[in-house]
DNA sequence: TAGACATATTTCTCTTAGGAACATCCAGAG
DNA sequence: CTCTGGATGTTCCTAAGAGAAATATGTCTA
């Protein structure tokens, strides 16, 4: 949340919510709505962040927009700065269903590869898609190269589909030869 | 926790753990005792696995075993081959340090990506080792598969970093010849 | 003029994470 | 020969996270 607000601008929690869903989708959780309000009394009664409420002129509702203070900005680049680094969490569901290939048959487990590697294919793209419109922007220089490394990690997720598949083809075939 | 017991074994609820631990560690994460314990006992009272207590002549003290039972297997099985194809869980702490790079100093950076290199590199070597021991029993085809997997996605990401670097470097080159 | 959609926030509930506590034994260090 | 750390084995507690639903309010479209 101060990450997000470290850019500078002033967002309100639904803001937050599109923003870090948008930004992030590509290597990093984006959090629930109530977790982000709850977070963001939290910061202000801490320092971190302050608010104030805006009255909208276009007809929508009110709403509480937040700045990040000098103390969150000090507190973000500590975390930037100074974190340990920690191993990237994953939870590969694909994975795990293959990791199980003796509960299911061979034309299964290719179906289920083959959607993955399409889903890959599909970030990949708008992987491809985000990094251009962020080069546009200079502030955007960062992310860019983050989105830049997403666009490479859905490419060889997708490679990684169709390594695996040439691999179930080969044990098939083993397979057939063993068994005349 | 069903995946697990489909082997066969009949297992207590900290070799769940530790066995968890070990296989997954590569593509998912493990569940925590509270969690293992907890849903043995829900997993009993559906009838999906089944438990008796073991005195152990070694010493150890008594524990309690569990083996899946026909309904527990139909319904792992049941998930293997019909659940949806979910997209796999990713919270890169790395890419999401290095997304908000006006925070730190390139250096900083470099050894953050490097570090994270280091990581992968370690990573694929365990892969590596385990596809081996994994493939010297029959029993462990599709474990063997995707530990294979494994080894190429950590080595992949390794890979990511050095072009990542790559990319920092020619950042600070296109940096210095704007601002001579 | 209803219905879908976008903004904006709160509430509730369930799951997951993770550490601490408890219990028991063994092996090796001092 | 005792102390301590580590392995096995299980339970309990608390906090964080996920996600749906409820509540407002307004716009645009069929």
């Amino acid at each position: 949340m101060l990450g997000l607000l470290s850019f500078g601008e002033e967002l309100s929690g639904y803001d937050l919510k599109k923003w870090s869903d948008w930004s992030l989708r590509f290597f990093y959780w984006s959090p629930s709505f109530s977790q982000i309000y709850g977070e963001l009394k939290r910061l202000e009664k801490v320092g971190y962040v302050s608010s104030r409420m805006v009255a909208q002129e276009t007809g929508n509702r009110d709403k509480r927009v937040y700045v990040i203070t000098d103390e969150g900005m000090a507190a973000v680049r500590h975390w930037a700065r100074e974190a340990p680094v920690e191993p990237p969490v994953l939870k590969h569901g694909v994975m795990l269903r293959l990791w199980l290939g003796h509960l299911l048959e061979a034309d299964r487990m290719r179906e289920v590869l083959g959607r993955h590697r399409e889903y890959a294919e599909t970030m990949r793209e708008r992987a491809e898609v985000d990094v251009e419109s962020a080069r546009a922007e200079e502030a955007w220089a960062y992310p860019a190269l983050v989105l830049k490394w997403s666009e490479r990690f859905y490419a060889s997720e997708r490679d990684l589909a169709d390594a695996m598949l040439a691999d179930l083809d080969e044990m098939d075939d083993l397979d057939a030869k063993s068994r005349p």
